[in-house]
DNA sequence: ACGAGATAATCTGCCGCACAGACTATATTG
DNA sequence: CAATATAGTCTGTGCGGCAGATTATCTCGT
């Protein structure tokens, strides 16, 4: 996932395993392929990557708690901090207290981190345009929708509850 | 391989953000999920989903050099290195002298290997038939054949993006 | 109101893995 | 035969994931 895409190699042999698991293979390949060109797009970015996704999930949701955001990604939350550290240095974003709960820090976009993933969207776009190339256009809308529809459908069953934690503060009853 | 996606949270949730990379998020979650999965089912082997992966290579590949194996899993051969030296020390796998080129070694499944992977097989067999347990049967078989048609169409395809890294720099001291 | 427990964020320390570099043994080429 | 290249191993460095402790704050039961 995203993650865990450290990894880089320089021949790349798409030689698919006359193995059982043609999912997991197919996956791997290719996300490295995605996270590879992404990689270069985002270079400038703090965190290759990673950064583009925290990035994306700062911008496009309700501003998120550092909690939210880490569960949301899966990244650690430890991770989270130093990660973020970063962003603020560089005028990405910003900590703000929640007034609701002051343990929580609510993430917001500045101006300029606005800006800089509206390039990156763009240019990602391009990427996975690109990386889909060898695909019919209707094929290619098949995959995103069923792709998409195995990956919401994957319930860790465990907390179902959680899955409304992570969104906006709890106007809680009162 | 698979990289990238070493990530291991518990509390994973399926948020689909608003964002343009539907491709790059599903991708992730999806691969997460499964190895997830696979390693609870693979856990005795010595390094997990990785493990299995190796293992999987050796065993449905014509006897392959270490080298190779790195190449095509996307593995460091410094890590390959020790990887293998636990599978041997397990009996699982056997090194073995190349008779034409004396520096190789090539990397043979034992009875124990194979027996190891068939079980193995079949449990990850059942993991991703459970993962995708949301599709119906028909949009399993086009999932698949997509996934592995995009796979295996993903050409290198080095520099063409280069020049656009420099234009969205922000201010990055460190 | 008070104390017990939960939660958000941070900090510290450990460990696994990727990566670069050096080294040995062997192969290939001039 | 010398020079160079390659397979595998070993060593060291750095990053990132992860567990645990800490602090500040919230929540709930009494």
């Amino acid at each position: 996932m995203v993650e865990g895409v450290t990894t880089r190699d320089p021949a790349g042999l798409p030689a698919p395993p006359a193995s059982p698991s043609t999912l997991g293979w197919s996956l791997g390949v290719l996300l490295r392929e995605w996270s590879d060109r992404v990689e270069k797009v985002s270079r400038d970015l703090p965190h290759g990557v990673r950064g583009y996704q925290v990035l994306a999930a700062v911008v496009h949701d309700a501003p998120p708690t550092q909690a939210s955001l880490a569960a949301r990604l899966g990244i650690d939350r430890t991770v989270m901090t130093y990660l973020l550290d970063k962003f603020v240095e560089c005028g990405l974003v910003e900590r703000r207290q929640d007034p609701v709960d002051r343990r929580a820090r609510r993430i917001v976009p500045t101006g300029h981190g606005r800006g800089v993933l509206a390039d990156l969207d763009a240019a990602v776009a391009r990427a996975e345009d690109e990386l889909l190339s060898g695909l019919a256009p209707e094929e290619r809308r098949v995959l995103l929708a069923l792709l998409e529809h195995a990956a919401s459908g994957t319930a860790p069953d465990e907390d179902r509850c959680a899955a409304v934690a992570g969104t906006i503060g709890p106007p809680r009853h009162a």
